[in-house]
DNA sequence: TCAGATTTCTTTAGGTTTCAAGTAATTGGC
DNA sequence: GCCAATTACTTGAAACCTAAAGAAATCTGA
């Protein structure tokens, strides 16, 4: 049974800022922990919770400026980049969300005017999706109160800060990306 | 019409690293845009790529070893922490959701053998929900694991880049939180 | 004491999201 | 040409999520 637990540095890193668990079980006897790995953990979590605060105030602001919701901005936001319009596929790699949910997000933007569907002449499985004039507009005015929102959202960080934080989320990716695909093969 | 577009250095923050856009108009006469905030978008879509990224990757990962959803594991995390346990406010300002989404989680979990609920005796519309044995082993047991995932996920970063990135994260949440609470005051 | 404000939670309506299964069109081998 | 595999999208079921309205209990301050 775990009588008590310590900190110690790692005999495997010796560098001071890795450490690992100690625990002292009944019979007092020191047993090292294979691993330790709550800084990485630590890191998600707030890596989350910055997302998931911001995520949140640009929600709240776009419903109470525009009435709108933060899927349907940013699925403009895909096709305002993308002037000849991308296929359904296209925005669901894009957006990083599923086939299914795609289809009923373009149906509502459809219904609503601010999207022109399409089938494809040279593959009839696909849909071209592109801004009507008016989705465009509307889109722009919103897209410009949102930049403002953001660089407020970060207004704190220092040039320096935003750089730092860009190169470091980019190795954050790149190392994601290669974990993921590690697993799926 | 818009000719030509260069970067100047901002006379607003004389320091260096902080840029801004020139616009040089039909006449060349330059015309200073009133901001610049390409950056933070920049990096407020980098953060929220890698968050789908890596939150996709758990979600995957859960539904396929455990066959549990993330916001119920999630929920469990929160749990785990406070053995005593804590009410359904407690629960929904720690993971940041609506009231509602966690009466009906709760219903779930409750559901399942996962979770124990019961009124308060001090205060009556207060619920106190906690881990049961059965929740909590099982948590214990997915939670191990997901830390290993974590690990791997970051696992190009070296011990300087955590802690870096926890510093400038720490920063962004601040930040962050200051700009929501002047919003709503 | 007691009426109004506040807190805690539930309910409701509408939208978002995933996964899995299914349909239709195309591609690639043979 | 033809059939199997693949690709693009849709559908359906269940879960998740929010905002807003509502119900019940508690608190507050005359």
């Amino acid at each position: 049974m775990i009588r008590e637990a310590a900190l110690c540095s790692d005999h495997r890193t010796p560098k001071p800022d890795k450490i690992c668990i100690m625990i002292l079980d009944s019979e007092t006897k020191a047993v090292e922990l294979p691993e330790h790995h709550g800084d990485e953990l630590r890191l998600w979590l707030r890596l989350l919770t910055c997302t998931t605060l911001i995520e949140g105030e640009v929600r709240s602001r776009l419903r109470e400026r525009f009435d709108v919701t933060l899927p349907r901005f940013d699925l403009m936001a895909q096709l305002d980049k993308v002037p000849e319009g991308m296929t359904l596929s296209d925005v669901s790699k894009r957006m990083m969300v599923s086939n299914g949910n795609v289809t009923g997000l373009v149906e509502r933007l459809v219904e609503s005017g601010h999207l022109d569907r399409r089938t494809s002449d040279a593959d009839r499985r696909v849909q071209v999706i592109r801004l009507t004039k008016a989705g465009r507009a509307e889109f722009r005015k919103m897209a410009a109160e949102h930049e403002l929102w953001i660089a407020d959202v970060f207004g704190d960080l220092t040039p320096k800060d935003v750089r730092e934080l860009m190169r470091l989320l980019a190795k954050t990716k790149a190392s994601a990306q290669k974990s993921a695909k590690a697993r799926t093969g």
